[in-house]
DNA sequence: CGCGTATCTTGACGAGTGTCAAGATTTCTC
DNA sequence: GAGAAATCTTGACACTCGTCAAGATACGCG
């Protein structure tokens, strides 16, 4: 009956005297935040459901039959249809926001990091369309709920960071600096990248084809010193 | 009861027996596509719903309590409520697609067009912003629903060739060509537009002049031969 | 074991949806 | 002005939705 639903107010009951909690023995065991991983298990669950069908048509009933619960049992961990998605958005951008990092870190050279990092981008089209065109979809519902907003704000704001991450390893590599503001870099990724998706979607050949060359377009205008970024290098090494 | 539906099967009966079909005395009143203006009517006020709540809370119910008609109208005029929204859409992009045409026309040097064009963008999110958000929610919901692709894949092609008349001309009046082909500027541009729409939806201050700036930025970059690019013009004539 | 709590299932309620058919109303034609 | 066709309104249908409450089940601690 209780119905906590777990607004963020974490109850104090829930631990122990307090006491052994950063114990040695049992590291794994935390008897309260077995909530956490049940949401958890719950949001990527939903995120399946929703990346099919899309945020309008995705049903808690639908949601609930994807996934090992019944129905009834979104409303004991969450309040709100719209906590549920909110959490799931928030769950699953934890996880994204650092699929480049490792092209920034194991990047060579200018023009390996942009093999590198146009590769990233197909694949994470051909592996998870299904979680960018939701997020596409909350983002455009963001401008209609004002609910939605501060979640999708946030969000695309770690995205920019991702990127601009990104854009300034490139141009540390080709040692000078980026000459386009972060936000206007991430502007525009994103949109060729919505184009690709929306290509790739309807089927259309050579869709990834054309981003990957895109991107590799794009990279050198971003920085300052038109200086022949380091033409004839050797452009192989990355298929 | 004859139900219709307007499939575009023209019935041969609704003309006269073919004779003075295009008569000289009353060239306004056609018999049948009285048909058509209804539908443009209901879709114009259609189009207010719409871009008040989005394309999936928009019920038929409100779209008609929106409007002078009823809600059981809409079922004469179009088969589904998809054939409705789809015409919708259509129906604006006839009348917006052209919105940058006056741009293209009466720009005199590069830096005026650069203006004009910052202008025209930053007027179009504020008297236009839902119309802008619904294209974007439906350009969304068809990367889940198959039946919206292909009016959404000739909008965003009409789209292309719009900002592509602006930058050949752009080009043209700087003597030069465009460096970028059509597809990726049109991504370009259309990535930062989003963000502007979204930061002035949130209420961001300096949205706006944020994407005056970043086109102005981005539009000497998409020329090839970077010849200094008429810096020094007498770039007043338009506050 | 047995009790109390946490967790989950089931079934229902009311509101809202797209769709459609039957009838009322307007409009046009002879 | 009468009759027919086009147009519109009304009311209902089958269905889905989010929400919630009451009861069933699993679990942990004494």
């Amino acid at each position: 009956m209780v119905r906590m639903a777990s607004t963020g107010a974490r109850e104090g009951v829930s631990f122990p005297p307090m006491t052994q909690v950063a114990a040695p023995k049992s590291p794994r065991r935390t008897p309260a935040d077995k909530h956490d991983e049940r949401r958890k298990a719950l949001a990527e669950s939903a995120l399946r459901t929703l990346g099919e069908l899309g945020y309008a048509r995705a049903s808690l009933r639908e949601i609930a039959n994807n996934s090992e619960f019944s129905h009834g049992v979104v409303h004991y961990y969450f309040n709100d249809k719209l906590e549920l998605i909110v959490f799931c958005v928030r769950y699953y951008k934890e996880t994204c926001v650092h699929r480049y990092d490792g092209v920034v870190a194991e990047a060579t050279s200018p023009d390996d990091l942009v093999a590198r990092f146009g590769d990233k981008l197909v694949e994470t089209i051909v592996e998870e369309a299904p979680m960018h065109r939701l997020w596409y979809d909350l983002r455009s519902q963001s401008m209609f709920e004002e609910s939605l907003r501060e979640a999708v704000t946030q969000i695309d704001q770690s995205l920019e960071d991702m990127i601009a991450r990104v854009v300034n390893r490139y141009a540390a590599l080709a040692g000078t600096e980026p000459a386009i503001a972060a936000p206007v870099v991430y502007g525009m990724f994103d949109g060729v990248f919505q184009q690709a998706l929306l290509g790739y979607l309807n089927g259309r050949d050579g869709a990834l084809e054309d981003l990957r060359n895109q991107v590799a377009g794009l990279m050198p205008m971003l920085l300052a010193q038109p200086a022949e970024t380091t033409i004839s290098h050797e452009q192989g090494e990355l298929a």
